[in-house]
DNA sequence: ATGAAAGCGCTAACAG
DNA sequence: CTGTTAGCGCTTTCAT
């Protein structure tokens, strides 16, 4: 009835069916060497009775290549991560790869045991805003190449990175707020210490550098839906009328925190995200924000590492620059009065 | 400088820096057998030396066990099945296990190959919500053994099972609308294929049987964002003031798309979503929904194959009873006026 | 307690 | 064109 046996075959029983050596099973399941078509075709066919495949493990293990690639992320509740991934898998997928994924929990300790066991099961890593320090950072991605780096600088060693540039695509957002009368701004911090939190730091201070006559305060707040939510509070009261959330979710949390509170968004208060997640533009109202292509980024990501994979010379590191999007949740300043 | 070396050892490297066979080295990497205490502390002293860590595909091969589960879904995208992915991912991580991930793209047909594929590769398999047709996955599945199935009944075979009662849970979204005095009433049903689509109309049906003064009728739309927003014009002009979305997603679209034309939720018209994602309770107004719990789902998952990979029984199945969650875009029907 | 040898399933010289 | 042999890196009898 089963058209599939339970237990897959070994390349012996193929060849003893069909009355072969192994070689030449392995031969004809290979297409290299030129077999007699008469052999070739009883070969197919008790490969076809037995359900025969072979075993990807000892494939691996003797021809030293996994066709895999490990993936790390911190977070896989992260949209951001989310995409990344999606784009890695999607673009390795055509090349026949498939993707081993492992989710560091936001563990900075823990990233560098997941990255080594799981590079020894693959062929390559790509690794998505790793938590961990420079120094270890550089000590690590030797022993891990191929490796490409997303979201975070390769520590002075040759691992092909790819970015995005939050110092460069936060500007535009306070500049687009600025041009909307705004003179009050908060910046909604997540993570001090990770470093694209200080990118985006940088680029604020850079632009207060340049607009001295506007205040803009940064306030410690977290990465997520929660923290934005948990801020909205300390907003509304702060007389500032544009803020810069450290991302989307964190503008989501405080829109919805606002709008509990009465506080009406882009009226009273404008909000700008970061990163440009899928649902930014379906929120209410929707969020002005930098967009990030985080789907290209992974496969980007893939681009190099297939490179490297086959000993080319990867393309050039790129920082992608964000691209102002603007939505509903930014206007005009509110007139005082 | 760099304390880890390039090409990792192999064991035989280990055995000769110490002096001692390559069972021996075996033997104390995995403190089985009694190994002299001197001897022992020398191959570990060469182990360390040499940055040895035993080849994963070789053990695999060898021990006939990858410690690896694979996970196939049908689209990366999707924040139910990333819930899951997170789910199984942890609760494996806790017993050392990894995963490996695939994304079927929403074709039905790739996912035998893709299944049979990874599982070869892995320990055992964690099927999501699988689009193929019945008899092809009850064929199937005795091949992929261990398994688990996620969101999908498993065709008459032994395999194990975790669902979301989506039948179940649909009606106190209905019955919530009725109560608040709706009785003009639309589905906007996602994907008519799916098994969890025709589980929802099942129940509306029998709400339908029960509540013969309401109005309810199922209005082809999608399963993203985007169907969502497009159906808000159809809706707006419709007469209908409670709106059942096929989940958040398009809950949410329809929301953002309602908006844009000025009409107030829930003032005007009543929206639900199902499936309670993260963002659910951050949308304006925060959406009231029925709420499954993915992650848990993901994590009983790995449970089930834990105990069959283990030669124990697995628990029984479950079914999730979804649980109604009212927030802020459910109201008392508009007096009509 | 330790080493030699066999073998997991497969591929790749090397002979014939 | 095909079979024999070696070996990928490791674990596990089986002797010693």
């Amino acid at each position: 009835m089963a058209r599939t046996p339970r237990k897959p075959a070994p390349i012996s029983a193929v060849a003893e069916l069909a009355g072969v050596s192994v070689s030449t099973v392995s031969r004809v399941m290979n297409r290299n060497a030129t077999v007699d078509p008469e052999i070739a075709s009883r070969v197919r066919k008790a490969a076809v009775t037995l359900n025969y495949a072979p075993n990807p493990l000892a494939r691996s293990l003797v021809l030293g290549k996994t066709t895999t690639v490990a993936i790390l992320v911190p977070d896989l509740a992260n949209p951001t991560f989310q995409s990344m991934m999606r784009g890695v898998s999607r673009a390795a997928a055509k090349d026949g790869y498939r993707i081993l994924v492992a989710d560091s929990g936001e563990i900075a300790s823990e990233e560098s045991i997941l990255a080594i066991e799981m590079r020894r099961r693959c062929d390559a890593i790509v690794l998505c805003a790793p938590r961990m320090a420079e120094d270890l950072l550089a000590d690590l991605l030797p022993a891990l190449a191929p490796a490409v780096l997303i979201n975070r600088d390769n520590a002075g060693t040759r691992t092909p990175v790819l970015t995005a540039d939050y110092e460069a695509g936060v500007r535009p957002l306070a500049e687009h707020l600025y041009g909307l009368g705004h003179r009050r701004m908060a910046f909604l911090q997540g993570n001090p210490e990770s470093a694209s939190n200080a990118a985006r730091l940088r680029g604020l201070a850079q632009f207060s550098a340049t607009h001295p006559d506007t205040e803009l305060t940064t306030i410690e707040c977290g990465t997520a839906f929660e923290s934005g939510h948990e801020a909205a509070a300390e907003i509304a009261g702060s007389g500032y009328t544009g803020i810069l959330a450290f991302n989307d979710l964190v503008a989501m949390g405080l829109l919805s925190g606002l709008a509990e509170l009465g506080v009406r968004v882009p009226e009273d208060i404008s909000v700008t995200g970061f990163d440009d997640i899928p649902l930014a533009r379906y929120t209410t109202p929707p969020l002005t924000t930098a967009s990030v292509p985080v789907v290209e980024l992974g496969e980007q990501a893939w681009l190099r590492l297939h490179a490297l994979l086959r000993e080319e010379t990867p393309a050039f590191d790129v920082n992608y620059r964000p691209r102002l999007e603007v939505r509903g949740s930014t206007g005009p300043v509110a007139s005082r009065r």
